[in-house]
DNA sequence: TCTTTATGGTGAG
DNA sequence: TCACCCTAAAGAT
């Protein structure tokens, strides 16, 4: 279930397996990629790289396998000679001589040469990736003030892949109540240091769940939760998800709007109006 | 066995 | 803004 930082957690588990290992074997479970796996075997991967939601495997033939899990793909990487519990359908099988990295369901695949990815329709329109150590709050409030973002809403900024690349629908709801702001807002109309700070939480709030897996909410909360044996849909996260139950804060009942076609949740009294 | 929903994305108007 | 595509799982009947 792929925002940023679960693709970036699945490109680590790749790179543990694959970098720097020879491919053994390689299948696709699509029609017309069928005729690309014999030339992976032999082949050596020398990268992993997240990019937004996209990944970026990348072999010594100058290949680059370009993979979007949207909503439905998943990866599995388990040891060679096994085979997860899964109805899905196989997409992607890359194998070593340990391991085997399955992709299941996704149906965005495709396989490059290197010179193609910067021109790929998708990784072209990308804006830098929230998670990359080069895109510091900084450089995060810098482009909410730059003139092709500045008066957006921010409902519909945070989930523009041309803004960051990374952010999804979870973490807009959860970043804009960290920063007190509402959906409607606009960049334009905030102060230096207010921008500043919502930069700040853009990126601490996806770092946040990409070390934790997904969980948004204050570590603090949470330890408290799981020590108390909650279930993790309680505590994950402070509003997305939560419509009608009591703000962690404040008390007031939780709200769902559509921003954008896709949910949104606030708390309406620390968000303001 | 339906219908709906989902942490995503595209293109037309 | 809307219709549409992708696939799997949950919910309704």
């Amino acid at each position: 279930m792929p925002e940023g930082p679960e693709i970036r957690r699945v490109a680590d588990r790749l790179e543990k397996a694959l970098v720097g290992r020879e491919i053994v074997g390689a299948s696709f479970g699509l029609r017309r990629l069928e005729p690309y796996a014999d030339e992976l075997v032999g082949a050596t991967v020398e990268s992993v790289r997240p990019r937004g939601k996209a990944l970026l495997t990348a072999f010594d033939t100058g290949r680059v396998l370009y993979t979007h899990n949207q909503l439905y793909g998943r990866w599995f990487v388990v040891r060679a000679g096994t085979t997860p519990r899964t109805g899905r359908s196989l997409r992607v099988a890359l194998e070593t001589e340990r391991d085997r990295a399955l992709l299941y369901s996704a149906s965005e695949i495709e396989l490059l040469d290197a010179d193609e990815v910067e021109r790929h329709p998708f990784v072209a329109k990308l804006g830098p990736d929230v998670l990359d150590a080069g895109t510091p709050p900084r450089v995060i409030a810098k482009r909410l003030a730059s003139k092709a973002f500045t008066r957006r809403s921010l409902g519909a900024l945070l989930l523009d892949q041309r803004f960051l690349a990374g952010l999804g629908n979870y973490l807009r709801s959860e970043i804009l109540f960290f920063a007190g702001r509402h959906p409607s807002e606009r960049p334009c109309d905030l102060t230096d240091d207010e921008r500043a700070e919502l930069a700040r939480r853009i990126r601490s709030i996806t770092k946040r769940a990409y070390t934790t897996g997904g969980v948004t909410e204050e570590p603090a909360f949470v330890a408290e939760a799981k020590a108390a044996g909650e279930p993790r849909r309680s505590w994950r996260h402070a509003v997305f998800g939560r419509e009608h139950a009591p703000c962690r804060r404040c008390g007031e009942p939780i709200e769902r709007l559509e921003v954008g076609s896709r949910r949104l949740y606030l708390c309406p009294w620390c968000q303001g109006r």
